[in-house]
DNA sequence: CTGTTAGCGCGTTCAC
DNA sequence: GTGAACGCGCTAACAG
């Protein structure tokens, strides 16, 4: 029998209370004598009562779901995120309505539309570039957004990530303490502030302060893929007196590594490689790669919680925060 | 300035028509005079209207959303399908809400408890346990209910998914035709279906054809993980005479496969592995492993558009779909 | 502590 | 073609 939809209707008259009653009681309101609590508990029982959300949502305008925006669920990095955002936000009674935005500026403005449109409680945005458009969607949007995994240089957004110059600092730091005198850095688009700012500025600071000068034939700039590391090999290995790299996405790192195998540079020997984000990736291949610890999990969970306090509108001390990261080394490196 | 939100029917008042009209034209009705739907756009336009999608769903009792359980979205194989059914929803205006069921069971019935009081429009659901209780609980859903990478073996559940007996069965004959004579079967739980009854039904099909006997003592039930392969590893080389190995999912071979390695042990050479899935992982590692492609991406996308059908209460010819699957075959095999 | 009464923003008959 | 009116299921004052 399909079962009908019953409503807070029918359960009001069964227990023989007012519809305002059975809110209560289903919404732990505490203005509710025990006896009646427990009439409206059971009846709501026996018809197997279930409020329904959109009406919820109607009525009281908040409707218990977040959007995530991020560029691709199939990365790693992204899904990791994902994941710490979803355990938090089921902690605390919310859905998340997943939207892939292939870091292309149209989607990403369209993706937001929709979002609003099915009156998302808060948002939050993964992704590395983020353009002037997008930027004014998200200061007009009543809602609150936090990023996470990065942050937006060019405004004070809140956001969760770690500090991508110090980490890159300390990974060229630790390629220089190892006698390499040319070391390459290799990126997904410097158009992309991570890349292009915060990460460059950790490697440039890193060589500065040894006393290498900034070589930007050194600076390689592709797109975050494994096929594109394997190509980047050769280049690579063309590369005069380039002893070491650092990459900043483990499969590009992956990519690298096995171009260069194949190309008969032993790693670490001849060539040392430090990637980051320190996906499960790092440690499946051979030699493992050493990489940059990104707390990628708990940068989900702390920016979810982060958003929870903003769509409570309770005061939070700090809207930028900064997770830490640790420097993982394994076999890329000696 | 704070946007007020701005409904139908200011819009109404300001194109001096009534709200019928103007959501008659936001809908898309034919009925109504082509110069009446153009002065109606241009109020919209400028009022920088957006309909509110908690309304139309009250409204409607549609919300133009459906949900994902998958059991998690960090694993490649549930991302890859997740992106191929975002891709579809996308395409027909449909949301996706996402829950992560870690394959718990209460966690699931509680998730699609969750999904039913937000109206989702249908459900695609991935994993590869499905109990009574949860079954029940799809039955009765007045929703319909798309799986996706699996199929309900007690059940003629809507499905899309490869024909895994099969798949098993080619491969433990590539594995056979290449003269091994004791080929461990490794997978996940048992008690999933997928494992337990399908994939080993392939194996003990392909043993038996070729007159080998099975031994159970060839049978490793283990968890889906990297580092359970690796630990595996140790147990499979001192298993006298085992010299291949199938095995059900692609971070447990690569751990299976650096595991044996470590312990010197030669793939191909000594071993051979085939895995399943055929995520990217397969060509990153060294040597890559050969393995059944599962077109995941499809599954998903083929899912969803069953979906789309099912919500939109068309005829469907076929309910349970099994999509195509190739060998590729690569360096862990002879 | 409980009931009444308004809406929330929109889709949808039904008349005109 | 178009508008008036009702209702979707629930929350939120406001009385009492």
């Amino acid at each position: 029998m399909a079962k009908q939809t019953i409503t807070i209707y029918d359960v009001a008259r069964e227990a023989g209370v007012s519809m305002a009653t059975v809110s209560r009681v289903v919404n732990g309101n505490p203005n509710v004598k025990p006896v009646t609590r427990k009439k409206v508990n059971e009846v709501i029982e026996r018809l197997d009562y279930h409020p329904n959300a959109v009406a919820r949502g109607l009525a009281s305008k908040r409707s218990t779901t977040i959007g995530v925006i991020l560029p691709d669920i199939t990365q790693m990095f992204f899904a990791s995120l994902a994941r710490g955002i979803d355990d938090i936000a089921s902690m605390y009674k919310y859905n998340i309505i997943l939207e892939n935005s292939d870091e292309d500026v149209d989607k990403k403005v369209e993706v937001l539309e929709n979002l609003q449109a099915k009156q998302v409680d808060g948002i939050i945005y993964m992704g590395n570039a983020v353009d002037d458009r997008l930027r004014e969607a998200f200061k007009a949007a009543r809602t609150p957004v936090v990023f996470a995994g990065s942050v937006d240089d060019k405004n004070t957004l809140p956001s969760v990530s770690i500090d991508n110059k110090a980490a890159v600092y300390e990974a060229v730091n630790k390629l220089i303490d190892n006698k390499n005198k040319k070391i390459a850095f290799i990126s997904g688009p410097l158009s992309e502030p991570v890349n292009g700012k915060f990460r460059l500025e950790g490697y440039r600071l890193a060589l500065s302060e040894a006393k290498v000068d900034y070589d930007e034939n050194l600076v390689f700039e592709t797109s975050n893929t494994y096929e594109d590391g394997v190509k980047l090999a050769s280049e690579i290995a063309s590369t005069t007196g380039v002893t070491a790299a650092f990459v900043a996405n483990d499969s590009l790192a992956v990519g690298l590594l096995n171009g260069l195998q194949d190309l008969g540079v032993k790693v670490p020997e001849d060539f040392e490689i430090i990637s980051s984000n320190n996906t499960s990736l790092t440690k499946m291949v051979r030699p493992q790669i050493s990489s940059i610890g990104h707390p990628m999990y708990d940068t989900g969970a702390v920016a979810m919680r982060l958003l929870t306090k903003l769509m409570n509108k309770e005061e939070v001390e700090e809207r930028n925060i900064t997770l830490p990261f640790d420097m993982v080394f394994r076999q890329s490196t000696k």
